[in-house]
DNA sequence: GTGAAAGCGCTAACAC
DNA sequence: GTGTTAGCGCTTTCAC
């Protein structure tokens, strides 16, 4: 009760103890601070004794920032993001930045939201996807204000990005379905897509193409596994009959899919009709799917993410970079495996 | 380029260019402010030809807290923390605050972290379930610091607390499974158990022992899907012979004993064996488990557990409180129906 | 209702 | 190495 009417001790407080200035004390304190043996020892002693804590705030008033990185992500009760935002997460911390979580699924609300970060000093921001709009960022650039994209469009040549390579992984997808025998392709994509939606379905529709491969294009009403699931069952049978191999945005989708084609169609998979996912969420891996993905790495993006932002605060003049992280395919068991 | 080299505009700046002092200016940006209508316009101008943002950092030095409130998290990749996290983030925006998030596995780290918390003068922090140590709740008692425990065990008095009804959950679990008719009752659950996952399995023992019904105990490594998945595997149809309706302490186990249980050892659910989770997470949902299970009114939880801190950061004297959130039976196809 | 002045707690130059 | 000094940008008495 009266404790909490206590005042927390300053560096002044410290200092006095010790017997020495504020100033060792701000060097006792400063990363690359350069002190005597002795003093530090003093000052050690005597901040523990009378429980002292840097006060952040004060001290990002002084520097450039306050240690504060914007996190932004839509959809967080999502597999995908979820991981994406707890490696994220702990990879900032990990450097010694605090994120502060913005979740926010209108546009409108987020740019408000972001502003106010703006407030915090922060020394950066890690934009997820689908998130911002493109006024946001522009009003980064304009702040001079570290941005990195999550596998994102880039806006206005501001911040560095880190995307899957969707060129690659459209390809591979394309190519994968063939190879376990699939004649007549299908893809799955939500009718509004996101940057790396649209990109890896583009990339399939293209190579399917090139290789003279007629493919069957299903809309979904959003990326929810209800919407996938729904989107196939409306679709029908007819539609599908001659499809045998299904390539689905994300694993989300794909096992949205799965169980429409198994449950409500009754199809068997990878007989009748082989499915490919993307991603690789943990879902994928459950037995009752069992689904057969092409990964993405999260822990490995966001280590790049971070490293980016972390050089680019560091140097706000350099250009704007673009890093692809790699993809790999998972075989499980809907899709025919070969050889 | 140039660009980020540019001050930020102060109140300073703003009070010059409306011809006025830099009190007025942090009387209009300040929710109970009383300025004349006249001020308030020629600030607003001003501050909006310059560009000015409220500074929080220097805000929050002057006053008691700085708007940050610290969100502490383990497992944000599990489908029910990912939604705790979400509708948790999304309150506390709502009211004006701004969630730092904390994720971290080991209880060592997780100190150390939210010491780091503690220099940002956060006004609150809410505690998910398995996270903190005891010691850094003493820690925040000590500060005077508000906090909000979630499905945790209460420490030291301190802190309020929103729970799961355990003891209504366990024993609605056990009646539900008896009223469709299961005569051998068997609960999954992991070794060392969370708050509330311990809670409710003994619920749920205690009620089936007060029938005088016999119920096997089988343990899970952990509360992964995987560990729930081994654990009934290992178990083997044998110990599990006998058991005709099987509680798993959270859907991701049931999910993962009905796997085991149907493709590792082939019997059919729930004409051999009910099953029933606690939770609902949106898996359980899935056509291919369309598990029947507990819910657990996550949103409802988010909202009474940021009522609880914002009335504490108002009044730090009120005395320490407990609420329950309501639990509903949701019934699907993993439970024989009855009626 | 408004302004002047006194901090909040810290760090960064600058002399020593 | 260490202390002195001058802010960082804001809110908050306190007179007016």
């Amino acid at each position: 009760m009266a404790n909490s009417s206590i005042r927390n001790p300053t560096s002044f407080d410290v200092a006095r103890l010790a017997g020495v200035s504020r100033s060792a004390v701000s060097r006792v304190f400063t990363p690359g601070g350069t002190v005597s043996e002795e003093t530090r020892e003093k000052v050690t002693k005597a901040a523990s004794e009378l429980g002292y804590r840097v006060n952040s705030l004060a001290r990002g008033l002084q520097q450039r920032h306050s240690g504060i990185v914007g996190l932004v992500a839509s959809r967080l009760d999502t597999p995908l993001r979820s991981r994406q935002v707890r490696q994220l997460s702990e990879a900032l911390i990990r450097e010694g930045f605090k994120p502060m979580l913005i979740t926010a699924e209108k546009p409108d609300d987020v740019s408000t939201l972001i502003e106010s970060l703006l407030g915090y000093r922060v020394a950066g921001m890690i934009l997820t996807s689908d998130s911002p709009t493109r006024a946001l960022i522009e009003d980064c650039k304009r702040q001079g204000l570290p941005v990195v994209l999550v596998n994102r469009a880039g806006v206005s040549n501001w911040g560095d990005r880190v995307v899957a390579d969707n060129e690659t992984g459209g390809r591979l997808a394309a190519q994968l379905l063939i190879d376990s025998g699939a004649q007549r392709l299908g893809c799955l994509l939500p009718r509004r897509g996101t940057y790396s939606v649209s990109g890896r379905c583009d990339a399939f529709l293209a190579t399917a193409e090139r290789l003279g491969i007629a493919v069957k294009v299903i809309h979904a009403e959003d990326q929810s596994y209800a919407d996938a699931r729904a989107g196939i069952v409306d679709a029908g049978r007819d539609a599908l009959g001659h499809v045998d191999g299904l390539f689905c945005a994300t694993d989300l989708m794909a096992i949205g899919a799965l169980d429409a084609l198994r449950l409500d169609l009754g199809m068997s998979i990878p007989d009748e009709i082989q499915v490919l996912g993307f991603d690789d969420i943990e879902q994928a891996s459950w037995a009752s799917y069992n689904l057969s993905t092409i990964r993405q790495d999260i822990k490995h993006q966001s280590e790049i993410v971070v490293r980016l932002l972390i050089e680019r605060i560091a140097d706000g003049t350099l250009a704007s970079r673009v890093e692809q992280q790699p993809l790999s395919p998972v075989l499980r068991g809907t899709t025919r495996h070969v050889g």
